[in-house]
DNA sequence: TGCAAACATACGTATATCCGTATTTATCAG
DNA sequence: CTGATAAATACGGATATACGTATGTTTGCA
């Protein structure tokens, strides 16, 4: 994982933003993201791709979901990185986490 | 310190450089720097411009050198995220210090 | 003053990035 | 097969980045 290749994932906000919440949340689905951070799902998947292909992130289909989560063979260092960013910026996603939680009641419901 | 602007910095290969230089030695001027880097000096000097403007670098001028180093009140996390980066990635910038050693030689010679 | 060293900035250009919109692909249910 | 849902990709355009080269600016020194 080439330092510079990494950070250029966590420079843009959107990107930023779904690997807090893929952080310590186990597995999420595309739909969950983009309504977690209230954008639109070409925007969402585009930006998961660009993670998927720099290695940070893998992906598994289950039905018609496609489910995101860090890779796990992430460096230790890099994962570090993400935790202590979330640790000291909860509150960049804090509402992303609201609304993934009422979002996802939601789905409950159905 | 917005996550996104900091990582911006980091995401470019030569200011992630210099910032892994800066964090531990106390403080060097540009013409160290490109030399450390062995890149043009305005190269440098437009990367440490754009540290500076984001406020991750701090400029004293001394003389005809002006002179670089982290800015002290980067934020804890964010002072982390850069040792970490080294600390992994120690080999990125061995050269750099190679380089960097030899020139100070020379400095001292005159 | 005048020159040289150390930096900073301006300018033009090539390339990269990001996005909205539209379309395509994959999967499942009936 | 057909339609609907979830996700990915294509396309075009606006903006941002990074760079080499040339030129300014500041400082110290003769």
């Amino acid at each position: 994982m080439q330092p510079s290749v990494f950070y250029k994932c966590l420079a843009d906000d959107t990107r930023l933003r779904l690997l807090l919440l893929l952080v310590d949340q186990k597995r999420l689905c595309v739909c969950d993201l983009h309504e977690a951070l209230d954008i639109s799902q070409p925007k969402a998947s585009r930006h998961l791709a660009d993670l998927r292909k720099c290695g940070l992130v893998l992906d598994e289909r289950e039905g018609r979901w496609m489910y995101y989560r860090l890779h796990p063979e992430l460096p230790e260092w890099a994962r570090h990185v993400i935790r202590l960013t979330k640790a000291a910026n909860a509150d960049c996603i804090r509402e992303c986490e609201v609304r993934l939680n009422r979002f996802r009641v939601c789905e409950d419901d159905e």
